[in-house]
DNA sequence: CGTGTAAGGAATTCTGACACG
DNA sequence: CGTGTAAGGAATTCTGACACG
């Protein structure tokens, strides 16, 4: 197992290099779009990965997507299931493209 | 920059991923032979650069090594002096055949 | 729904020192 | 010299809740 697979890191700085809150953080876990391990006493300890995909998680809930369907895409995107993702991906890309509209 | 050379470990999961104490993470701080950055609050940020360095280092040691060579040996390895260092590159290999031959 | 914040407590880390050898 | 440990304090993190919207 690589580096970025080992679940290390502190939330502060996941927090320095994701650029979110704490409070961001801890809720997309209780949303369960991440799961970070837990040492003996009950800190989190997240990984590089779990770094890189919050701050994709950030993207999709800038560009106004919910946490149930961020989940959902992962879940699908586990499962390389084409089908129904197809609508979240559109939706996704349509409400970017909005945004840079403006 | 890529993720090994982040400063971004607690001690904590530095002292899991290589085995080492606490006191002895500190220890070979104190002796130079590792540099983790600090927050601002004062704890240390290791990499895992420095988690590699920590396990080589632990391996010097266990091979009768004092901090004063190893960190010796780290300055000539950068400089990419192959002179002095010969002493202490052969010293090491003599410890650990000696140790292994027991 | 997503996020900020104040609150109280628990876990983590820090330093300087004493001990042994 | 290298390392363990007890000591007291400071920084970090945790949870549950209230707030706004």
């Amino acid at each position: 197992m690589s580096y970025k697979e080992k679940k290390v890191l502190p939330i502060g700085s996941v927090s320095e290099l994701t650029g979110l809150s704490l409070r961001k953080i801890r809720y997309y876990e209780e949303r369960g779009l991440i799961l970070p391990e837990r040492s003996g006493g009950g800190t989190r300890k997240f990984s590089f990965n779990d770094v890189e995909k919050l701050m994709d998680i950030a993207n999709q809930i800038e560009d106004g997507m919910q946490t149930f369907e961020i989940k959902k895409m992962y879940k699908k995107d586990k499962q390389k299931d084409k089908g129904k993702i197809r609508d979240e991906m559109i939706r996704g890309q349509l409400n970017a493209a909005f945004k840079m509209s403006k």
